[in-house]
DNA sequence: ATGTGC
């Protein structure tokens, strides 16, 4: 393995744009491009996650050049914040450039609601939603499902969760793929992973996943949020969750049996975290259709959360459920054939502009919307795809804030009962069982999430439209 | 991220 990349290395192409050119390295196949700025460069430098970033540039087949986004950082093979396109015919697909967590994403609601008019509720609905939504890792779903409907699930996502009554055929159009992939073939998926994801359903899970009821406390872009029917001071709920152990079983099944076909199809890597297989392969083709019954998983995941929110809302408020309307739903770990290409996006956001044809007639006019979820007490954002996005990053953006300490060292240096504390002193309420989780999830250990959207927004592959601040926290 | 790691 090489030595760390230095600033001596890269380049700056743009303001907030890097590259590090091919040459850099004999078997980089493409250059390496990153957005970040020179605050973010300080501590880039110093961790692995731009070798990552190099690594990558020596896959087969990739096309023009490697990403990363400004909220780039270490991850398994590949960054987190990296984006990869490679040829669908002769490029390589690797679990590594998806993520654990495949399909983890995000969905935006908006309520209709004032903070002003929820304050009185505010406490009693987070507590219906904290019990209805099972958070942390062992919390059980509020779905019975056989393992024969599970395959279900797997093929249909969020279209035969609407169908299984949680939620409408009017909320798909508002999901990326409309919250299924037809590509996901069950028998891919593993007895294992489906035993795993079997009680899941429903449930949010542990680390960054979360609930939270939010208000828009500023709005950039007058037109597009009269467009979105967003208003200063109402309240949203965004979800962000993944796959859960189905999705995490089906990337370590596929990273065992991509490790053995390497031999097979003679590809070498400079990092063993860096598993991959032709994407025509069986072996590359097993784990995209694999891949796409999870994301289905997830999509059908975040629906059932959405639907048990609708009925919080009703049961408690009196709101009729139509009224918790979805705006949008994002997925930030995924591989997706795009035109000629296989887009890995691993904590990055697909952000088609104006005039897509894949998004929703209703936003064509503006451009798909882009949710961008911020750490535990921070702003979060949502944004809109941009042409220049297309052009430049294979439509891709931003995904969240990035973490700068690890899981470990956020432990050690934050006290959960502390933070709690602080939060709902600042007027944020928090349901959460694990104090250890909250400190791992600290503020503290994140890149500040104004700065990653600002360098989106100036480099113009994204575009602000409203920023939201959480009022009330569901976590694991 | 994850029935948390060796």
């Amino acid at each position: 393995m090489s030595e760390m990349i230095q600033k001596k290395n890269f380049k700056r192409i743009g303001r907030y744009l890097y590259e590090i050119p091919k040459s850099f390295r004999a078997d980089m196949k493409a250059p390496a491009r990153f957005y970040s700025s020179p605050t973010f460069l300080e501590r880039l430098v110093e961790e692995r996650a731009l070798e990552q970033l190099v690594n990558t540039a020596t896959m087969e087949g990739v096309y023009r050049y490697v990403m990363a986004m400004p909220d780039i950082h270490e991850g398994y093979g590949f960054p987190i914040g990296g984006v990869v396109a490679v040829d669908k015919n002769t490029g390589l697909i690797s679990p590594g450039g998806v993520g654990y967590d495949i399909n983890c994403g995000v969905r935006l609601l908006k309520t209709g609601i004032t903070e002003e008019e929820l304050a009185p509720k505010k406490r009693e609905l987070l507590e219906e939603i904290f019990n209805t939504v099972p958070a942390g890792l062992r919390g059980k779903s509020p779905v019975r499902v056989s393992l024969e409907e599970l395959d279900k699930f797997l093929e249909g996502g969020a279209v035969y969760a609407a169908e299984r009554g949680f939620g409408t055929r009017n909320d798909l159009e508002r999901i990326e793929e409309n919250g299924r992939l037809k590509t996901a073939d069950t028998r891919r998926v593993s007895d294992r992973a489906k035993k795993r994801g079997k009680d899941q359903l429903g449930t949010l899970g542990s680390g960054n996943h979360f609930l939270e009821f939010q208000k828009a406390v500023k709005i950039f872009d007058k037109d597009a949020a009269e467009k979105l029917r967003i208003r200063l001071d109402e309240v949203f709920v965004m979800i962000h969750t993944g796959s859960r152990g189905l999705g995490h079983q089906v990337a370590s099944d596929y990273i065992e049996i991509m490790r053995e076909a390497m031999k097979k199809y003679n590809i070498k890597v400079p990092d063993p975290e860096l598993v991959s297989a032709p994407f025509t392969s069986k072996e590359g083709q097993g784990y995209f259709k694999a891949m796409s019954a999870a994301a289905n998983f997830a999509w059908a995941n975040r629906q059932i959360i959405m639907e048990m929110t609708r009925r919080a809302f009703n049961k408690i408020l009196g709101i009729p459920k139509e009224q918790v309307f979805l705006i949008y739903d994002v997925a930030h770990n995924i591989a997706k054939v795009e035109g000629n290409l296989v887009v890995h996006r691993k904590g990055a956001t697909r952000a088609f502009g104006p005039g897509n044809p894949n998004i929703p007639q209703f936003y064509r006019d503006i451009g798909q919307p882009v949710i961008i979820p911020g750490s535990m007490g921070t702003s979060s954002f949502l944004m809109l795809g941009t042409k220049k996005a297309e052009e430049e990053t294979f439509g891709s953006t931003a995904h969240g804030a990035g973490r700068v300490l690890s899981r470990h060292k956020a432990k050690r240096e934050v006290r959960g009962e502390e933070l709690r504390k602080e939060l709902e002193r600042e007027g944020i309420a928090i349901f959460s069982r694990s104090n250890v989780g909250l400190a791992e999830e600290a503020p503290i250990a994140y890149k500040n999430i104004e700065e990653v959207v600002n360098i989106t927004a100036e480099t113009g592959i994204a575009k602000k439209v409203v920023q939201l601040k959480p009022i009330g926290v569901v976590k694991g």
